[in-house]
DNA sequence: CTTATCATTCTAACATGTTAGTTGACAAGC
DNA sequence: GCTTGTCAACTAACATGTTAGAATGATAAG
């Protein structure tokens, strides 16, 4: 019945000889594995396997799953096993929401509060997302990209509204993956961001919050798309809106 | 040298019988203890103590304290000890921050998309403030004050936008449970929801959302009265922003 | 052929033993 | 008096043994 309902861990980075807690490596290292999508969802994780892989002992591991089942990247079912989780638009409708409410609270402050370094420091990212672009390095693109919404974000002085953006888009984040970008796509988005910096540049608070509206929505309706395309990665949901398998 | 950094366990929530994995049980028992400021800031945590108080072993209080810590709430240092966060007017301006860019997005999607129901419900709810307000009952109207908040939330449809606001600002909760309500404050929440509700029927987004800021602006200023008051449940940041102590 | 029961075999959750790193006191040297 | 080095006590982190509940499949009853 279950042909390869089963984890290999094989694809697990081996733990690295360097510094960190044991625990915060296999978190590391499982978190990657998912979202690479070399876990696949409805794949469950079989602790004993991934210790064996990874020379550790299972309170490590434990406490990483622990950790990833409060991140809703796992569905723990106690006493019996731990899943990857799949997608579900709902949650990921959540996700871009919470995203959106996060990102244009940083415009907004962002715009509001911009010393000249930080101006430079943007010109500068922007100047290296052309560049990437015109030679066509989508992943170099790709990479870029989560650069600048971070650097925005740490602009706001606040430490941790990166992290808490990240963790709350974790799933929309999954999915963005098996979008292939495509150049016509990483023209659109140099463009947008273009636009938010613009808008920010000139202190124009309006326009820099439409700016990044305009240019988070269209991450929604090409996952529209990844749903019809690969659906058997999406939950059915209940009536309810439980998730079934 | 350290009179009484040591915790009182006794003021933990005896586990009660009832159901639910004894994990969590020990993890609300703890949040409550230090959210209610019986545990206060810069105490440590002893595992030993809250195993024998408790009764269980210490691999879920360490399941729960590792909880503890990745909300802030608890600072551990490795092979060492935990102690109880201090306040940091940082951390709060975050929160405060994050909270805010939530609950506009809030308030604008469902001055959106709001029901005849919900308009009901929201009517329902400022009709109980209004009567706790006009019986003087502070510790009453906190709780509709909370569930009003609550009450926007879910209007939008989504589940994890309450945790989401809640996680965030965990250190203001905490703080603002120091801020004594008066009667003449919780008439001027009275009125900002008042505000907030009738932007939201009357479905302007722009009013809504100012209404929504104003409400919210009345925090961080009593925050700051906290902080010169009882200076030492904050801690003093260093240069980089690192905490000592 | 369908359905109910039961035992086997999983698993997460919990308990407990072990290890290694940090801290702080105290003593020796400056 | 002040610094520095050693050591004992304590702690989180890790390893491992144990328990109880869930899923599965075989078997028996209808």
């Amino acid at each position: 019945m279950n042909k390869d309902q089963d984890i290999n861990p094989r694809v697990l980075n081996h733990i690295s000889a360097s510094e960190g807690a044991l625990s915060q490596q296999v978190y590391l290292s499982i978190k990657n594995a998912i979202l690479g999508m070399e876990f696949r969802p409805g794949q469950n994780l079989r602790k004993a396997l991934i210790c064996d892989q990874l020379g550790v002992s299972r309170a490590p591991v434990a406490e990483a799953i622990t950790r990833l089942a409060s991140e809703g990247l796992v569905d723990v079912v106690p006493q019996s096993g731990t899943r990857i989780s799949y997608f579900s638009m709902p949650e990921i409708q959540e996700g871009v929401f919470l995203r959106e409410a996060l990102e244009l609270a940083v415009v907004r402050k962002v715009t509001r509060h911009l010393t000249e370094d930080q101006g430079r420091i943007l010109n500068r990212s922007m100047r290296l997302q052309t560049l990437l672009v015109e030679d066509d390095d989508i992943s170099g693109f790709y990479e870029a990209d989560e650069a600048f919404h971070e650097l925005l974000m740490s602009f706001t002085g606040f430490d941790r509204v990166a992290d808490v953006a990240q963790t709350v888009s974790l799933q929309v984040s999954r999915a963005r993956r098996l979008l292939l970008p495509t150049p016509g796509r990483i023209v659109e988005s140099l463009e947008e961001h273009r636009a938010i910096v613009d808008a920010i540049l000139a202190r124009n608070e309006q326009d820099a919050q439409d700016a990044m509206r305009r240019h988070l929505g269209q991450l929604m309706p090409r996952i529209e798309l990844l749903h019809e395309r690969m659906p058997e990665l999406f939950n059915r949901a209940t009536s309810e809106g439980r998730e079934i398998a």
